[in-house]
Formats: C-alpha cells, sequence, structure tokens
RNA sequence: GUGGAUGUAGCUCAGUUGGUUAGAGCGCUAGGUUGUGGCCCUAGAGGUCGAGGGUUCAAUCCCCUUCAUUCACCCCA
C-alpha cells in the first residue's frame, strides 16, 4: 500500500526506543494512557477537526459501515480520545484528567520524507483546565521528552489563535489587508484568501511572505483575558529556561484550536516537513461534542519523523545477540542439541543452532554471523565424557563447561 | 490532486552512441584435508535489465503507456 509500510525488527526497535522514552517522560508528569480504536464515526471528525479542513474533506479513508453509518480510520486521536473519555464518563468540570496515547493514524496524502499515510502518533491531552500553567506543564513535558532523544537541534515556536470571536475579527483585518494586494499574491495564496486565509501566511513564496511579514498580526486582536492568557504562558515558559519564539505567521490546520498553539520543528533533517510535534488549546471542543465545558490543551508528535532524526543523528541501539549457538559435530550432538537448547531456553537464555546439515564451519560462521555471544560445538566425544569447551566469540577464549548441566555456566550471569 | 527524479543480481551501483553468453563491490553457498567463526584465497549460485505496447533485421538501451519508489507543491505529525 503507498505510503504504508512494513516495518522489521530494526525500524521497530527505534520506535520502540523513543516511545519508551515518552512514557518515561508522561509518567513523571502524571498523564496516564489511553487507546482508542482506529475506526470512529465520520461525522466525529466533521464535528472537531472541520468539515472545510483538508483532512476531513480529502484525506480520510472513509467508508461505510454494514448498517449504512459512515466511518472512517482516524486522522489524528484528540477527537477520539474526548469521545471516548466522554463515553465514560472521565471529562467533569470538577477534575483534571492527563491522557497520553500512541497507535496509527491515516491521512490519503502523497508520501514524501516524513510523511506517510499510515503514521504513529504519540500525544497527550491535558484535560479540565485553562490555567496558563497547564499550557506550560504540557509544552514543558514535551521539551523534556524531546530532549532526550537524539534528534538535533529543535525550536518551539508559539502563537495564540485567540478566542473564536477574536479569531474571527482578525480574519476580516487579514482579508481586509490582503485584498488589495490580490495581484501580488501567488495563484495558491489567491486561492487560500478565499478557502484558509490563516495559511496565506506561511506561504513559501518570496512575495507572499513579505507581504504577510506586514500583516496585521492576531495578538493585537486579542482581548484582555486572552492576551493575559498568552503572557502568562511566555513567562511560565522563560521561568523554566525553555526557550521559545513568538511567531504570528503559525497557524494550525485543524478548527478546534483555541488561544496556545505552539510547534516544535526540527531545524535540519527532515526536508519540507519539520514539524515534529505540535498541538494547542482547545477550549470548546469537549462542549461542542456534546460534553461539559471543560477547556484542554494537547499535542500530537509523529514518531517517523522522529526516527528520521535520530538516525541521522546516529542513534545506535545495541542490538540483541545470541548468548550461545550450539554447533553439533556429528550425529549424536545433532540429536542431542535439541533438548540442551530446550533447558536453557527455559531459563531465557537465547539460545539457537543449525537445523539443517551443515558442516561445523558452516555453523561457526552462522553463529558468528548472527554475532553470537558463545558457540559450544557437541560430538560424540563431549556427550560422552560431559565436559565441553564453551567458545566466546569475542575474545575466541573457551572455558569447560558440564555439558549435562550447562545452565550452571550461565547461572552467574543471569541471576 | 499537480510537478520533477529514479526503476539493471538480496543490497549499493556500473554498462551498452541498439547488435550474439549483461558486469563490479558487498552479501549468500561450498571449498582451502581429518570436528571450530571473524582476515585472506578459490569456486559457485543468483538477473523476465519494473510491466505492457511500438519502431527496427535486432531493444536493457529509442518512442508511447502504465505501475512502483522517491522528492517537492497543496496540506500536515
Amino acid at each position: 500500500m503507498k505510503g504504508m509500510n512494513d516495518l522489521f525488527s530494526k525500524e521497530l526497535q527505534a520506535r520502540r526506543w523513543i516511545t519508551q522514552k515518552a512514557l518515561q517522560a508522561f509518567e513523571s508528569y502524571g498523564f496516564s494512557q489511553v487507546q482508542t480504536p482506529v475506526l470512529e464515526e465520520l461525522s466525529l471528525f466533521v464535528r472537531s477537526v472541520g468539515k472545510t479542513t483538508d483532512i476531513v474533506s480529502k484525506e480520510m479513508y472513509a467508508l461505510e459501515d454494514r448498517d449504512g453509518t459512515p466511518i472512517c480510520m482516524r486522522p489524528e486521536n484528540t477527537a477520539g480520545t474526548v469521545r471516548a473519555l466522554l463515553e465514560h464518563h472521565k471529562l467533569t468540570q470538577e477534575q483534571e484528567c492527563k491522557v497520553f496515547y500512541v497507535g496509527p493514524m491515516f491521512r490519503r496524502e502523497r508520501p514524501q520524507k516524513g510523511r506517510l499515510r499510515e503514521f504513529t502518533q504519540v500525544g497527550a491531552e491535558f484535560f479540565g483546565t485553562d490555567a496558563p500553567t497547564a499550557d506550560v506543564e504540557l509544552l514543558s513535558m514535551l521539551h523534556q521528552w524531546l530532549l532526550s532523544l537524539p534528534i538535533g537541534k529543535i525550536k518551539l515556536l508559539i502563537n495564540s489563535l485567540g478566542q473564536p470571536q477574536e479569531r474571527a475579527e482578525y480574519l476580516k483585518a487579514l482579508r481586509t489587508y490582503f485584498e488589495p494586494l490580490r495581484d501580488q499574491l501567488c495563484s495558491d495564496c489567491q486561492r487560500r484568501l478565499e478557502t484558509n486565509t490563516l495559511r496565506l501566511l506561511d506561504c513559501k513564496n518570496k512575495t507572499c511572505s513579505k507581504l504577510a511579514d506586514e500583516s496585521p498580526s492576531i495578538l493585537d486582536f486579542l482581548q484582555e483575558e486572552s492576551k493575559q492568557h498568552f503572557e502568562a504562558v511566555k513567562n511560565g515558559l522563560t521561568q523554566l529556561g525553555i526557550e521559545f519564539e513568538i511567531t504570528k505567521k503559525l497557524v494550525r490546520g485543524l478548527d478546534y484550536y483555541t488561544r496556545t498553539v505552539f510547534e516544535f520543528i526540527a531545524e535540519s533533517g527532515l526536508g519540507a516537513q519539520n514539524t515534529v510535534a505540535a498541538g494547542g488549546r482547545y477550549d470548546n471542543l469537549v462542549e461542542e461534542l456534546g460534553g461539559p465545558s471543560v477547556p484542554a490543551i494537547g499535542f500530537a508528535a509523529g514518531i517517523e519523523r522522529l526516527v528520521i532524526l535520530a538516525e541521522e543523528n546516529g542513534l545506535s541501539l545495541d542490538e540483541k545477540r545470541p548468548d550461545l549457538v550450539l554447533v553439533y559435530a556429528d550425529d549424536t550432538g545433532r540429536e542431542q542439541i535439541p533438548q540442551i537448547a530446550h533447558k536453557l531456553r527455559q531459563a531465557n537464555i537465547w539460545v539457537d543452532f543449525e537445523h539443517r546439515k551443515k558442516s561445523v564451519k558452516a555453523q561457526m560462521r552462522r553463529a558468528d554471523r548472527m554475532k553470537a555471544k558463545e558457540v559450544l560445538v557437541l560430538g560424540t566425544r563431549e556427550i560422552e565424557s560431559d565436559e565441553g569447551q564453551l567458545k566466546s566469540l569475542d575474545s575466541g577464549e573457551q572455558r569447560f563447561v558440564q555439558v549435562s548441566n550447562l545452565l550452571s555456566a550461565y547461572s552467574p550471569n543471569f541471576v
């Protein structure tokens, strides 16, 4: 399938490691894990992400359930998380709720570097307060996690989108600003002027970008409350020593965002998709989805992008090696090996041996290629005398062991 | 959805201005005497030259179509 990958041990190892780091960081902030289904009712995303967004209007894997219900594969997991928490009555105005998730998301786009149709997001959501300290806590947690990964330089961009009314005012102003300049805009931006005015702000075209620089700033349209919130977030970050950059050009593609929005971008290594994690506050979403009025803030990070960065920055995970490879020298050895291996494996020692008919030399080469730590050659001689030589493939040294009680050779190392 | 690049052995890539049996390195297999790896040496296996069609006496090489991969746009993690 285009944009959907088969993953093997090596790739999976890096992903697991990165995810593990997230769990470590998130748990120290008191977030607990949730998991929701890949399939959700289509209407959930229409109501949350927004009907007119690209994600919903042209990137969803949508289908009809057998009973006719329109369903789809989730393109993101905030909506599903909110749905799940509401269904289980875990969201109330009285208490906070901190959760995180990790799982596959699906968007039918053209794949490119750092963008797949099936991709994995790690995300967290903090419900129940609109205190700026919550924004700071979430960002700090994300920051801590990203810092624990070898992904090169990253930068935190923040902005405030204000409340819906403020944003509406701003959009109006933005349109009146750009309308007279229409002819100078690139064709994409002329279209954006109608469809997605905010996106006009981060056009890569030089002229557009220059004009955008001069455009009104959303920050000037914030009412006192939103303004104070944003100030408090900035102060909080500064107090924790977390560097950030304010950029009025930061916009998000999902409709539900309010006030604080942010993005961690990688300074190199990802090509055009340099956003590594992004999110924002969504104070109205829970209510819009039929729940109580519960403010929240969250983020999602793309695991595949982090893996790319980690690999480019030389993440090297020590591969697991077989503890022992048993090599047969003759038929007697060959007959005994499965039983000997069985005993060791029950003690969780990684043992391997060749099943096909091979020479000792071939078996040795195989053991070497597998990077086995040790080998033991077994033939009539060893079985009868109950004494074999365990050879270290690293040092080449051999040590005598009792074949009938091989386990004892390991007990010191495996206690 | 749009645009560019690429598609030759398991992997990384040469190559033929169209001409009989398509190459290298790495990897793989087997040997280098009797039961011991890594280095070295020798031999070997392995390719519908992405697929389909066209031009030609002849195509892996030229033309068309298609598929796949990849990068970028749109958009986004």
